[in-house]
DNA sequence: CGCGTGCTTGATGATGCTCAATACCTGTGG
DNA sequence: CCACAGGTATTGAGCATCATCAAGCACGCG
């Protein structure tokens, strides 16, 4: 049994999205795949996600290399994407949540690029390709909703790319943060108190920052009153101030 | 009347695509949208791409806010695309080449996110969104190849997060050209000898540095016997080296 | 309790940004 | 034809930021 705080701060297992439910019981209806379908078109897309697939906390969902079998939709726990160039290099390209798709950037080659990492215990819902190449119907629907998701991939791409061509250390990590909890709190969390699911190494990694840098940046935050922080428990006290360390007003 | 040398260096004009052409005739077929679909599935592709439009030099596309009506094929010529914040910080997230689409990133809310400005006199293939949305049987191959192009952003993005991450200034050039010089090769151009067609400043926003610290990159592969910087000629005499500076042997 | 992993904090140095001056290329107008 | 202006590129000097190396601390787990 476990013993963490779970009354103030968002855990592991909430929302529980139902097992074995289609996507028209699904919590997450509204932020994943079938966002702003009708109800009507929610049983085709939910006949190609039939299947979950539990995923332990540190094993891999995928890695670079392996064959494009299925998409994944994110149920509950949390991800991180990781590329590795060849000299070993790697970096975490990005964070996925409940409610985030999974696997779309190997849809170019047919061959995954990245490694998608469980940061905890989780359930994804497991979109087989096979049904998907023959989906006449549901097809139309369904790849336009996975091009939107790619969409939203590459314009998030494109805001990291902004973070780490353009920003300071501090700079990077208020936005970050404040990225984080808007997104949580579009599925429902408190915006102001989140825990962190990935480590120190991982944020740095997703910032182009080191550990030590970010452990620092965390600090002066704190002591600027910004926030609080208790290892990964963090609460925002300062939004607005965070916005304006982020508009470059800590230099 | 313009005096560039035109025997060695790409020019502006070429590969010359006839105009007003459909997908089957096109030069770029290959790396373009139709990429790998069946001689008899191009005519479909085609009546979705009906129109061209001419960019001049130093006008946008689209801009940033600007509705989605249309998507982009490059047919001649050079784009780039740039993200703005909200307190006027501008990145270059991308430069884009014949064959390459432009304004998928706009599919998630119906909305540009990016202004996409022509680098040179270019050339556009234009790809409407109303008869997309209606293209039953085209719309099939044609939104798998739109995730595809698509999917191919995302790892470029990854790519450039890789750099801007990770790597220092002249490793990040480095690998910079070296993907410059192989897409343009798969265009059928000179892997060794290129003609850079934006500045240096782009180039800078581009990979995260001041054109200041470019330039003195540049020089310093120059003095290396790296390559040969005459401007914007650059000619590359040493790839290997190249490599082995991208993989840290730089430091 | 003791170990390991992850986090914090400090000191030092290199990388690259800032500010600034100069040179270059192109197109314009005298 | 030349001078000039504007944008672009190169180069230099000084300094801020952040990476590196190193040491200790907190927490969770066996």
């Amino acid at each position: 049994m476990q013993f963490h705080d779970t009354s103030l701060l968002p855990s592991a297992d909430t929302p529980r999205p139902r097992p074995q439910s289609g996507c028209a019981d699904c919590r997450l209806r509204a932020q994943c795949l079938p966002a702003g379908l009708p109800a009507p078109a929610l049983p085709a897309i939910g006949a190609l996600v039939s299947t979950q697939r539990a995923v332990p906390r540190g094993q891999r969902l995928f890695q670079a290399g392996d064959a494009l079998t299925a998409l994944y939709a994110v149920r509950t726990g949390f991800f991180k994407t990781c590329t590795a160039a060849e000299d070993g290099r790697t970096q975490v390209t990005g964070f996925q949540m409940p409610g985030d798709l999974l696997g779309l950037a190997a849809l170019e080659t047919g061959r995954h690029t990245v490694d998608a990492v469980a940061l905890e215990d989780s359930q994804v819902c497991v979109i087989s390709c096979a049904p998907l190449a023959q989906a006449s119907e549901a097809g139309h629907a369904l790849q336009r909703q996975l091009l939107r998701g790619m969409s939203r991939i590459v314009n998030r791409d494109h805001a990291v790319m902004l973070l780490l061509g353009g920003m300071r250390a501090r700079e990077r990590l208020a936005a970050f943060l404040l990225d984080l909890a808007q997104r949580l709190q579009a599925l429902g969390w408190s915006g102001a108190a989140l825990v962190l699911r990935m480590t120190r190494e991982d944020i740095g990694s997703y910032l182009g920052l080191t550990l030590e840098t970010v452990s620092r940046a965390f600090s002066a935050f704190q002591a600027q009153g910004l926030l609080e922080v208790r290892q990964r428990e963090i609460h925002l006290l300062d939004p607005q101030g965070l916005r304006r360390v982020v508009a470059g007003a800590g230099r």
